[in-house]
DNA sequence: ACAATTACTTACTTATTAATAAGTAAGTAC
DNA sequence: GTACTTACTTATTAATAAGTAAGTAATTGT
């Protein structure tokens, strides 16, 4: 059975996403990631032999994801404000599929977490927030944006109002959210 | 031994609130808490019969914390923006305990927990809105403050920005979360 | 003084967890 | 065509989880 043997590991950490992103990583199991795939939980460890390497696959995932986004967002000639928009789109979808994103999930399960791992998460972040910081930068410079903030802090204000939007929208629903998103945009255009 | 036990339910309240802003509501188990008081599992289960009970007796705990610091800092005449203040301190003080807040705690496990606690979450989430809007709203009124979303915005955009600065200070220092911080104080003084 | 209640402990069950050892069928390398 | 690898399954383990039934010592009410 080479056949779909290519197409595994990947289908794991596609699961494995969709459930860090709803339940955290100490409320799914190998069991729901191979039931899911119709396997049994063996062939899960087989791929990822212990549960801190498959959240390692998970966050590498991401950052493979975000390096990609950051790549096609440099060439793709877009005004920063439509650059940033597509930041917001990834957590209005979030919002959308009662998840939220894999950092705050992550940060909620941090202290449970092995080193390895911790310091794949810094990585990952330490990428989506320079990625955001540029985008920041781009659109001052060239007048689109306004902000008397140092760009990284900027940053910084602005993703954590998007992570904890999606927070607050699975609990309160998402009228706070689209309040957030919305203020967020017109803020920083002047 | 009738003697620690009007202490104990408290105990254990105080106990699974430090657990559960240090790892999260999924990962922590009665055998921490009784561990930690010197106490069988099953004593636990005595005060609080499931663990449902327990984070609805946690929540209701911060509920009364929160009313009462209402009441507090409405008694207190002090200016809006030291009211505000105590509640950046709150946060500050979790940033140093490498914990993170409880709203944030139990919204990345929401999609795991009973209905029960689910609508005393929201509860406690309203209140928390209330009480910051209210002071931004008289910060306002008397020209402490300057802003032009509306008060309830202001104070999402607010408390997102110091919720998920704690999340992000566990993992990548506390840098991060103090250029919050000093951002916040800095945007709402006109 | 007796009964009831409180606050536990002892001892257990049931379920689930991550993980592993051993086996197997099919494909690949040479 | 034999050795080896890949991608699993079967079967099991040790640990830990929440939860419970039954018993007990101390306190309280009457």
């Amino acid at each position: 059975m080479t056949a779909r043997s290519t197409d595994t590991k990947q289908e794991i950490i596609r699961i494995g996403k969709e459930l860090i992103k709803l339940y955290g990583y100490n409320a799914f199991s190998y069991a729901d990631i191979s039931r899911e795939l119709n396997m049994k939980n063996a062939a899960v460890h087989y791929h990822f032999p212990g549960k801190e390497d498959l959240l390692a696959g998970i966050l590498q995932n991401y950052i493979n994801e975000y390096e990609l986004m950051g790549k096609q967002l440099h060439v793709s000639g877009l005004p920063a404000v439509q650059k940033l928009g597509k930041f917001i789109d990834r957590y209005s979808h979030l919002v959308e599929g009662n998840s939220i994103c894999i950092i705050g999930s992550v940060a909620a399960d941090y202290n449970t977490l092995p080193e390895s791992v911790k310091e794949k998460t810094a990585e990952l972040i330490e990428l989506v927030m320079s990625l955001v910081e540029k985008t920041l930068q781009e659109g001052k410079r060239n007048g689109e944006f306004s902000f008397n903030e140092s760009a990284r802090t900027q940053a910084l204000l602005f993703m954590t109002n998007l992570a904890a939007g999606v927070q607050l929208a699975r609990i309160s629903g998402k009228k706070d959210y689209d309040a957030i998103k919305k203020a967020l945009i017109r803020q920083l255009k002047k």
